[in-house]
DNA sequence: TAGATTGTTAATCGATTAACAATC
DNA sequence: TAGATTGTTAATCGATTAACAATC
């Protein structure tokens, strides 16, 4: 099992191969790649021995099969299925966002308690009732639940999901979710990147 | 200065110190907000000493004391200035969701190419052309740009802030930005988040 | 007092980096 | 060959946690 700080690293290594291979490269030094991932060289090398990929002195990695193994290691042959549970301003910019971006990143799923808005369909996902969590999670086998409500909502919502059978949750609320071992929990919050950005802009200018 | 890490912290304690607050609590002990944000009472004692507040053994932390010197640490007395490049679908998520939400986080100004919203105010937040962002950000004396356009674009978006004056970005593109020492850069990769939580659900369940 | 909690140090843990022989 | 880059280990660095005397 690879560490949480590597698989990160390897979403933005895949990212910047596709990059050189657009440009037609076709092999790349560790340096360059470290210098567009903002890591040092030792750590691009170390991370690509982790996944197996051995460049050559003086050649440097190949990209595709730098590109071929990072996939391996990071994503799924299936794609991923997520849900969403707050069709709000930033549930729908989250649809909007992934929507035909990746094709094994797929939001298909949408529940809010807004009667507005069931049935209806946001930015290709299908919006349902609060209440059919539990249906249609186990009759679209997703694994992933996005939780984007409100903080005070959102340990109730991670209850419903994880009894519906979720492994996985991304957290837009800030708030800390109390879950069973064996869930993986993944906190996005918004607030705190820009309180923290407030707090060192200003030590900057000092 | 307090590390990373313990700055991110901050903002999740001084919401929990906010919760205990509405419920009318005067004081907390370590263990009781620790389990709230999901850490280990030593860190939540460590953090605590190094803002300058100290509990009683069998009383904890005096709640209004906490708050006044999490603030204090974490946030500045006069409001932080934000601009937004980028009014797509994510730049107006941002918009919404910080609109009126935190007194000292004000987004007033964006920047789009998009000549249609020209003038236009979105959630309280007025656009502009892309070419004003050197007038605007020295004239409403802007300290943080706030990069939600497309990866492509998103290194020349940087390169522009910079030499307008900004001293923090926080980066919603999916690339690493090349900056100048002294500029504060905070990354928020979506995507990378997605394909973390992906990754990780799936080892899970095996 | 007895029991629980705090303040703080030392130990632990894990991740990053420096270094260099091997390789091209 | 000479010079540059890789693969990998050991050293470094920093953050977290365990431990316990002091305190309430």
């Amino acid at each position: 099992m690879l560490p949480e700080k590597t698989i990160e690293r390897l979403s933005l290594y895949r990212r910047i191969v596709e990059n050189y291979q657009i440009k037609g490269e076709k092999s790349a030094y560790s340096h360059e790649i470290a210098k567009s991932a903002g890591v040092t060289s030792s750590q691009v090398r170390r991370d690509f021995m982790f996944i197996g990929t051995n460049g050559r002195a003086n050649s440097g990695y190949d990209l595709d099969e730098l590109a071929v193994n990072i996939e391996k290691h990071l994503l799924s042959d299936t794609p991923d299925k997520f849900c969403l549970v707050g069709v709000g301003n930033l549930g729908t910019a989250i649809l909007a966002f992934f929507h035909g971006r990746r094709a094994n990143l797929i939001i298909k799923t949408a529940f809010d308690k807004d009667p507005e808005l069931e049935n209806k369909i946001v930015h290709g996902c299908r919006c349902y009732s609060i209440d059919e969590v539990e249906r249609a999670i186990k009759e679209e086998n997703i694994s992933i639940g996005i939780i984007a409500v409100p903080a005070a909502e959102a340990q109730g919502v991670a209850e419903v999901l994880v009894s519906a059978g979720i492994r996985g949750i991304i957290n837009f609320a800030p708030v800390h979710l109390n879950v069973t071992d064996g869930i993986f929990v993944e906190n996005v919050d918004l607030t705190m990147h820009f309180e923290k950005v407030a707090h060192f802009t200003r030590l900057v200018e000092k």
